[in-house]
RNA sequence: GCCGAUGUGGUGAAACUGGUAGACACGCGACACUCAAAAUGUCGUGGGCUUCGGCCCAUGUCGGUUCGAGUCCGACCAUCGGCACCA
């Protein structure tokens, strides 16, 4: 009888005891770092979710170790920040009893899926002994000039009440809990990313990811390539500078248009409508998001009277507009207005009666127009007279110097003309912005900078980290944009690290993702409280060979953890700039083809699936569900499925093999020895495909195939010699150990195995033994399949169409029409076409 | 609106560079074992015709390339995800 329970616990122990799973880090031959993302223990425990991502990820790492790598897979809690402290606040307990509770849960599951931890060297990112580094990380940053304080608008969770960064902002609203955010001007500390964004992009181009990952980076980091234009406004001696990807429809700007705060910076004494400007800018920079949203978009401005501006390529005069379409974060916060060529610009126009003048001709570009043949003319006229906005490339018109030219030579000449008369430049600009790692809140690592009076903002002395945690009962956000630990006066009141005088520490927190944007590097180094990276172990191990994970950190963890690599590289920590040379997107695991959530109730507790059939039948069947890239559909029945599997699989190593012999049917030595050369095809076939399909990630795939190979044996295991069966059973136990480890383990104990499977050399394969001797060759007439017949595989293009013109159905078909032409694939068809 | 992904039996899904569509499972049906049930095993299982030899139709829809298309090209539809006044 199966009994998993008592296998797991058999081999649990005896892993624990053998260190087999903690490689030398210092000696190792060949190091491979096989990571997947650490989780934030939720106090629900670990999600099914989780475990669908850690079981492919252990698959595949200890396919590798197999294969004689030194498999490091190390794992870890992302312990601190908002997630678990607002179900702490939830339920009424202090995190830090929450957490302690939470991490002893976690990591009982996590020794219960049955993955190669490497359980000596775990990491706790709410422990000292990190925090402490996640300090001193913060410290490199802001040495360097890349932390630093501004006051902005910031994004505002009204209910964890605290700031976000923009990655941490999904659709308005919070990464955590799902509450609208709005904006909010406050002087918080950011990490100067927008810096790395050429750079974050450019490596891009090389590094093996999940093409969806990289294509949302691509898009979040946003490169917009295209020039700033200088506009001199009349009678004063500043200028408006603006950017734009379309410097060829200069010609077309009709007027010019600032963000509301932008204004400000303007002298606005001579304008006529000041007591309205001023009204509109205050209403604007008050609303939040959610009441842009509200009011459609609809866009609102008023004009700047009695200023003007001169388009610098005609010398006309152009009115200045003030409009919250114009957004102060991007390029210059300014932009020229052609309304002839932008929606944007034409709605507004529109709105307000502004010029709109075409200087781009559309009629050869029917196709870029997407517009059918029949109303293209109509449309070409409207274009030309203003009355409709074409946004795509044509050729130039009413454009001075580059009338004529096509778009792509417009905006060169004009750049080149630009440049040459210091009316402007080519440039490049970024969506991305600088990361906001402020927060509000308790459970983080507190930011270790001082403000004194005398001094202004003083970093805390290295020797001087960590800036501890204070413990402090009540630590519930309070909404007045300054953590929590403003109310511990011990903690605040310090003395400046500089002068010495009386100051006042930083009472905020840094964002969780500051933790998760490193612990990759300290896995392999602790332990050590002296550094928290180490040189050489780094050397050798990183980056990661295969970074296992959700695709939904796209642009939160992934991004930063770049960001933060290419940071210590330039600080000459390290020798790459890349963390992770292999990324795989898994996707998301859903219940009877919906989301799991809590509302709904169907959400899947592996803790119970794992007492019911094992740990092994999970995994099986966890990745048995389908493309780990696609993500898979949870159904009990299948669950059940795969159970009865392993029980067929038990019972195939049951039986004593050479008890099996005795009931060996009783069939001739020929037909006998027909059958173990196709057991030895089937061994070496199952062998190379499970072999490709790990290489390829296609865990599903795999899996099949060694459900094939278990079928058959448990049909003719009772034809095959007690040797051949023996061999079977050795090689099956090592093909499905790193998908059902205990089951490898206890199967390769049964077949005589000394040691662990797992230090035995994964099987190989002969690919002419893996290969069929025979083949059903296809035989089409016209594309059509219409027979199959048994034939040698290596049967020549001659032979096989002798062989079909000999079959009665295909002389038939053929009748006396005459052969025009016969296709062979070797080992694969025969088509005839008449 | 823009970008991306996906669309194949009753269900989850396979199909390497264009070459037997539906591997492997789930479910269902029949049979065997059983007094019976469960468990297990064996066989069958895309749809429609059939003179039981086969034939026709089928990979979201329409068209194209090809001896041959789930796969390549063009247009469209649907679902999901990301971004969203980014100049």
């Amino acid at each position: 009888m199966y009994d998993h329970k008592k296998i797991e616990e058999k081999w649990q122990k005896k892993w624990a005891g053998s260190k087999i799973y903690s490689p030398d880090l210092d000696k190792a031959k060949k190091p491979f770092y096989n990571l997947m993302m650490f989780p934030y223990p939720s106090a629900e425990g670990l999600h099914v979710g989780n475990m669908y991502a850690f079981v492919h990820s252990d698959c595949l790492g200890r396919f590798k170790r197999l294969e004689g790598y030194d498999v490091f897979e190390p794992i870890g809690l992302d312990g601190f920040g908002i997630h678990s402290e607002n179900y702490a606040i939830k339920i009424g307990e202090h995190i830090r009893d929450v957490s302690r509770r939470t991490e002893k849960h976690f990591y009982q599951q996590l020794h219960m899926i049955g993955n190669q931890y490497d359980w000596t060297r775990t990491v706790e990112t709410y422990k000292e002994d990190y925090y402490k580094w996640t300090q001193w990380l913060f410290l490199k940053m802001h040495k360097k000039g890349l932390a630093y304080r501004k006051k902005a608008p910031v994004n505002w969770c009204l209910s964890c009440k605290t700031v976000l960064s923009d990655e941490q902002v999904i659709s308005g609203k919070c990464e955590r809990c799902g509450t609208q955010v709005v904006k909010k001007q406050m002087a918080q500390w950011f990490f100067g990313i927008t810096k790395y964004a050429k750079r974050l992009l450019k490596n891009l181009n090389w590094i093996d990811w999940t093409e969806e990952v990289k294509l949302g980076q691509k898009n979040w980091i946003g490169q917009s390539q295209g020039a700033l234009i200088d506009f001199p406004v009349l009678e004063s001696k500043k200028k408006i500078r603006v950017f734009t990807t379309r410097p060829d429809t200069v010609f077309g700007a009709t007027y010019l248009v600032l963000a509301p705060e932008m204004a400000e910076e303007l002298d606005l004494s001579r304008v006529s409508n000041q007591a309205q400007v001023k009204k509109y800018i205050s209403r604007s920079k008050k609303k939040t998001e959610q009441q842009r949203l509200e009011e459609k978009r609809e866009k609102t401005g008023v004009e700047l009277r009695g200023l003007q501006a001169v388009n610098p390529l005609n010398n006309e005069k152009i009115p200045v507009w003030i409009a919250d379409y114009a957004l102060k974060e991007y390029g210059t916060g300014a932009i020229m207005a052609v309304p002839a060529h932008d929606g944007r610009d034409f709605e507004f126009a529109k709105k307000y009666g502004l010029e709109i003048k075409c200087v781009v001709d559309p009629s050869e570009y029917r196709l870029v127009a997407k517009v059918p043949s029949e109303d293209f003319q109509e449309i070409v006229e409207e274009i030309l007279k203003g009355k409709k906005c074409y946004e795509y490339k044509g050729r130039a018109i009413n454009s001075g110097l580059i009338n004529g030219l096509e778009t792509k030579q417009a905006i060169r000449k004009i750049i080149k003309y630009l440049e040459k008369n210091k009316l402007g430049r080519r440039a490049t600009t970024y969506k991305l912005r600088d990361w906001c790692v402020s927060r509000q809140r308790y459970w983080g690592p507190p930011i270790p900078m001082i403000e004194c009076e005398e001094c202004g903002w003083v970093p805390v002395k290295e020797k001087d980290l960590p800036v501890r945690l204070p413990d402090m009962d009540s630590f519930h956000p309070d909404g007045s944009g300054k953590g929590p630990l403003n109310k511990v006066a011990d903690f605040v009141k310090t003395k400046c690290p500089k002068c010495g005088g009386a100051a006042r520490r930083e009472t905020d927190v840094s964002d969780p993702f500051v933790d998760s944007s490193w612990y990759f590097f300290r896995y392999l180094n602790t332990n050590d409280d002296k550094q928290p990276l180490n040189k050489s172990r780094m050397k050798k191990w990183m980056p990661v060979d295969l970074y296992f994970g959700g695709k939904e950190h796209a642009v939160l963890h992934l991004l930063y953890a770049r960001f933060v690599t290419m940071v210590l590289k330039d600080l000459g920590y390290i020798d790459f700039e890349e963390p992770f040379s292999k990324f795989f997107g898994h996707g998301l695991i859903v219940k009877d083809g919906a989301k799991m959530s809590k509302s709904k109730g169907n959400i899947v507790n592996p803790d119970e699936y794992i007492e019911r059939f094992g740990a092994d039948s999970v995994r099986l069947y966890l990745m048995f569900l389908g493309d780990a890239r696609q993500g898979g559909d949870w159904k009990d029945a299948g669950m059940a499925g795969m159970f009865r599997f392993v029980k067929r699989l038990w019972r195939l190593y049951e039986n004593d093999v050479n008890a099996l012999s005795l009931t060996r049917k009783k069939i001739k030595g020929a037909e006998k020895g027909d059958l173990e050369k196709t057991g030895i095809r089937k061994l070496h076939s199952t062998i190379k495909k499970v072999t490709r399909d790990l290489n390829r990630m296609s865990f599903n795939t795999a899996i099949a195939r060694i459900m094939e190979l278990v079928n058959w044996l448990g049909r003719e295991k009772s034809n095959l010699s007690p040797d051949f069966n023996n061999r079977a059973r050795k090689i099956l136990a090592v093909l499905i150990s790193p998908f059902a480890p205990y089951l490898g383990e206890e199967f390769w104990q049964k077949t005589g195995g000394r040691e662990s499977v797992f230090k035995e050399k994964w099987p190989e394969f002969k690919e002419e033994l893996a290969r069929k001797k025979e083949i059903e060759l296809v035989i089409q007439v016209n594309g059509k399949l219409r027979l199959k017949i048994l034939t040698g595989v290596n049967i020549t293009a001659q032979e096989a169409r002798k062989k079909a013109l000999e079959q009665e159905r295909i002389k038939e078909l053929i009748a006396d029409k005459k052969i025009k032409k016969v296709i062979f694939v070797k080992g694969r068809l025969i088509n005839i076409v008449i």
